[in-house]
DNA sequence: TCCTACAATGGACAAGGTCCAAGTCAAGAA
DNA sequence: TTCTTGACTTGGACCTTGTCCATTGTAGGA
């Protein structure tokens, strides 16, 4: 993550001990938390962090391209802080748990002209529900 | 629609007025609306309705499986009736229009056993985005 | 070390959604 | 037809997620 906060640096993001802490807390493998636990996490190591701060953060990583937002479920949104590896989620119905998956295909090809009802067809988002082992 | 007014006696609902104005709010094609604007175009007809009965009875139709939860953005979900036709969302990352489409390929068949973690996997949404005609 | 523009804070506010106690009514029973 | 009853509706309080803004703090260049 530490390529993370130089790349920042690099882009003129003035470094403060809030922003290092936020970045810190989304480092690492299959990590997909809403901005409240990102702020939960981020407490721990910096108590009196505020919920705007962490908001804003999260809203510039995600438009510096650095984290990618996903919306679950219609409640809270998840960072995903693997954005320079693209993937799709499985996510586990009952108890919420997301992995990153990588499916064969290619799901923009798939799309024929006529169902692009003139569109300029950008990105694709696959999202996989059913039950994880623990809760099946 | 009066099928599903007629599936929907069968499965032993009671009929109310409130319902089946929520119901016929949901007739027709490529209906994508937020609960919202179900309760408005609901309370042209039957003034008095509760929001709270709007947002029953949409939670009731997704739990029968006639009706499909999409979660577009992040904001208010949207309700798509079209349960009975498999299809994915197109959606204009401008003005939030969405288009059912009917991609070629399977997405479920894409991926692998070693991908699924142990997941019993029953379901997927395909979600396009990009700028429609009038928005590019 | 000093400046200052950019960042953080915290509290108010807004949207979307859920909950609940009380009142209403659809539909089966008599 | 009328009665009965439990399912349904209502409206308002409340919760969660997220945004806004005026004020205060501070990173990093001069």
């Amino acid at each position: 993550m530490s390529d993370l906060l130089e790349r920042l640096r690099g882009r003129g993001w003035r470094m403060t001990s809030q922003r290092r802490v936020v970045a810190e807390v989304l480092d690492g493998e299959h990590v997909h938390y809403t901005a409240d636990e990102v702020h939960a996490r981020a407490a721990q190591r910096l108590p009196e962090i505020s919920r705007a701060t962490v908001y804003n953060t999260l809203g510039e990583l995600v438009s510096l391209g650095e984290v990618i937002e996903v919306a679950t479920d219609g409640r809270a949104k998840r960072y995903d802080p693997n954005a320079h590896h693209p993937h799709h989620h499985l996510i586990c119905s009952s108890c919420g748990m997301i992995r990153d998956v990588h499916p064969a295909g290619d799901p923009l090809a798939d799309l024929p002209a006529e169902e692009r009802f003139g569109f300029t067809v950008s990105q694709v988002e696959v999202t996989y529900r059913g039950l994880c082992g623990a809760c099946a």
